[in-house]
DNA sequence: GACAGGTACTGTATCTGATCAACTACTGGA
DNA sequence: TCCAGTAGTTGATCAGATACAGTACCTGTC
């Protein structure tokens, strides 16, 4: 994180913001069905308007820690003559995951929302 | 990240899910006052009821990179008798970053919030 | 006085997720 | 033919968080 006071930024998005939540995000977008790699990148990235991308060598490195965790399965889809497509397919053990996940991402929330409020805590 | 399937956890915290966050946190609690190192640790772990905590090491790191960064100014207090205590107080640029990583905070928070809403688009 | 335990600060080494910068390979259009 | 877009992959590197170890001081207790 540099000094840069230079840009206004209220879209200031910086990557350790998001850091540990790519896991999750994937597999959020699993669970509405198997998707290819590249299909949940336009995903996210049209999700959030374009404001937010994770940049393609994150996921790819995050479906390989998936798989290797056993929360995703991998496949490769017959596009016999078309691109190759490695499909990715959701596990139970990932349902799981995603949503311990999802509870720790709402504590989360909860306690930076509480701890960056300027309220004094009233005792 | 270890498989570790075993913990029912809703108190999950994972470490990377706060990564980026601390120092923003850390200007917070100095906004509303000087505080030295050790104060502030117990003050975010006493904000969360002890279920987070921001480990000492991290903290001093976080301190070394505001100072480095102009974002907060340490001075040595004059407990000459006591243990020393490193104070910190924030400074303009502090507040001024403070308040742009407020912004990309709920940018980000909405954005997570969005992309791990479970609704299916009904297409 | 010795000692335990808490307070307070620091440095070094390591882990890990995110990213950069390539690269391969296929397709369709100008 | 060249280029842009789609699709997947790898190796090197960066930076934040942490583990671990250490220093130093204070207070209370035996």
């Amino acid at each position: 994180m540099q000094p840069d006071q230079s840009p206004p930024a209220e879209d200031a998005f910086s990557a350790d913001l998001l850091r540990g939540h790519t896991d999750t995000i994937v597999l959020a977008t699993l669970r509405r069905g198997d998707r290819y790699g590249f299909e949940i990148y336009k995903a996210i990235r049209d999700a959030t308007g374009g404001a937010h991308e994770i940049k393609e060598a994150t996921l790819y490195a995050t479906y390989r820690r998936l798989t290797r965790d056993g929360l995703v399965e991998a496949y490769w889809g017959d596009e016999s003559q078309g691109g190759r497509r490695k499909y990715y397919r959701i596990t139970d053990a990932g349902r799981a995951v995603f949503r311990r996940n999802v509870a720790a991402w709402r504590a989360t929330r909860d306690v930076v929302d509480t701890l960056l409020t300027d309220k004094e805590p009233r005792s």
